[in-house]
DNA sequence: CTTAGGTATGAATTTAATTCAAATTTAACA
DNA sequence: TGTTAAATTTGAATTAAATTCATACCTAAG
């Protein structure tokens, strides 16, 4: 009755404290999450959770099952992993590129993570700015590009990883501070504080601001810190990942904003050749990415698998 | 894909040696097991076992999911029993009876189990001889008796345990060593050595020799090895459960043979009150005899639960 | 070359999980 | 005190998955 199912979504409400979002991050519709609830609830004749309008908190039972899917899914991720390395060469030469500035924030714990499942892989990060990361692939300079899906996608493969949204970052004091969410419009004459990469790749001007046909001014600089503190002194405004920007939301450095009407979101895959895409390691290195940052970064959705 | 379901399977194939066997166990058709098996070897595509006309061998792929399987199976089990304490008083009395002598064979390991498994439960196996067991339960002097059902159970409740086949057990010499079975005729004037207990209370005169109307001599002995001694220097015959007597017939102490056309079999159960039997710890009780006769007596097959 | 004892297969069936479309609950707000 | 928003529940309909049934297939032994 019991099921690897059931504890992989007991460790998603726990993870998420919703039965909705829990639902989401499972691929499952929150119906299904409640009846299934509902189901173990029922076989066992125990109450797992208190249900309130605000989320689910665990009772003792429900408590008990989810530490048993704390200590039975890990074991059976490492297992999964054992058989696929059962059937495959487990060296090989994982040269990674990241088209977006701010992935390097959870880059550090992927490849931690990953360099502890493929110890014979030798990982590397391909360093300098590139303007055509995906070009690399083909020129054979790189293995994987972590970033959006280039528009052709010629002899290309991908895995999903997930999407994240892209907030506006403004000083507290800023006068479009009691707006919910910010329009086009509202950039006109602002400064954008960016990374120094060329204007196509900046999702905001590429999606948003160019479009409308907004003028502003642009001023670079390379470190997601330097622009918080350029934020903070009001020298301008940013547009960065929600997750990169919490801690100092959370302090009052500077205060975030949805753009647009229903949000930006960037979505990030991991692509490279179809050759290199078979390999069990790089097929790995996306089930790691999900899981570490599925984890790590609030706000973030896994894309469908 | 991988669930809990397909570990017990693969559990039981390990156990039985064969898909048939393995699925009987578990209380699937054969082509249900085959299926299953099937379908987690096309989803990891990798191969299990090598299948041959003498059963299964797992692979090394195969093996690796049997481990986890071996981690796992334990700690799901101990979860659920945590479950079934979070709801109940953990603690009472168990007196039991044995209605079968040979089952003293696999009561200690059971005892063993279930005292780690309820240390609060103060267990007791209640001594001596009873003409009739089940009358203990209603007089208050015993809580479960494991025997076969009585026919009148007015007011008891029962869980299924599992069944066994009876065999005759003759010395390597006798006349009839060249039958593959024994029918009732075939005991005519020989001494059939016995556990001291009424006639009524034994299988074989019970089912086969007094409908039969065949006369014998009885002797009895009141442990499993005088009789195995008895019958091994030709002073008569018995007939024992399967997996009493399996040292014995492989060191050619002895030879057994199936009784009647389709074999002798008989049915165990756990029975006690209704007041009784519906504590958690009295249905552990019996899951905990079912598990380790499971595992440790050859032959048995368990009940439907 | 047949049989016995095992597994595999495909279609039909049954069972279980999931979705869909409301309904319900509850706290916060005006 | 009603209204809304954000959550969960519910029951019926749907979809998907597991299981069975009936039979085919395989292989070693006689």
């Amino acid at each position: 009755m019991l099921e690897i199912r059931h504890l992989k979504s007991l460790k998603a409400i726990a993870e998420t404290g919703k039965l909705g979002l829990a639902a989401e991050r499972i691929f499952l519709t929150q119906s299904a999450l409640s009846h299934q609830i509902r189901a173990l609830e029922t076989h066992y004749d125990i109450v797992l959770f208190e249900r309130s309008n605000i989320g689910l908190r665990f009772t003792p039972a429900g408590q008990r099952l989810l530490d048993l899917a704390n200590e039975l899914l890990p074991l059976i991720e490492k297992s999964e992993r054992d058989l696929i390395r059962l059937k495959s060469d487990q060296s090989g030469e994982l040269r990674i590129v990241l088209e977006c500035h701010t992935c390097f924030d959870w880059l550090t714990p992927v490849m931690d993570a990953f360099r502890r499942a493929w110890p014979e892989v030798e990982v590397d990060l391909v360093a300098g700015f590139h303007s055509d990361p995906w070009h690399l692939l083909h020129a054979g300079k790189a293995d994987v590009v972590i970033g959006g899906l280039p528009d052709k996608i010629k002899d290309l493969q991908h895995l999903a990883l997930f999407k994240f949204e892209i907030m506006a970052v403004l000083p507290p004091d800023h006068a479009l501070r009691n707006k919910s969410r910010l329009l086009a419009a509202d950039f006109a004459n602002e400064t954008l504080i960016t990374y120094p990469v060329p204007e196509t790749r900046i999702d905001i001007i590429r999606q948003v601001l160019q479009p409308a046909n907004i003028s502003f001014t642009r001023r670079t600089a390379e470190l997601t810190i330097a622009i918080m503190q350029l934020v903070a002194s009001r020298r301008g405004i940013a547009a960065l990942p929600s997750w990169g920007i919490q801690n100092y939301v959370e302090h009052d450095y500077v205060i975030a904003k949805h753009i647009g009407t229903s949000g930006l979101w960037s979505e990030l895959y991991a692509i490279g050749t179809s050759e290199m895409m078979a390999r069990p390691y790089a097929k790995d290195l996306a089930r790691i990415i999900r899981d570490v940052c599925a984890g790590n970064l609030k706000g973030i959705k896994l894309l469908a698998p």
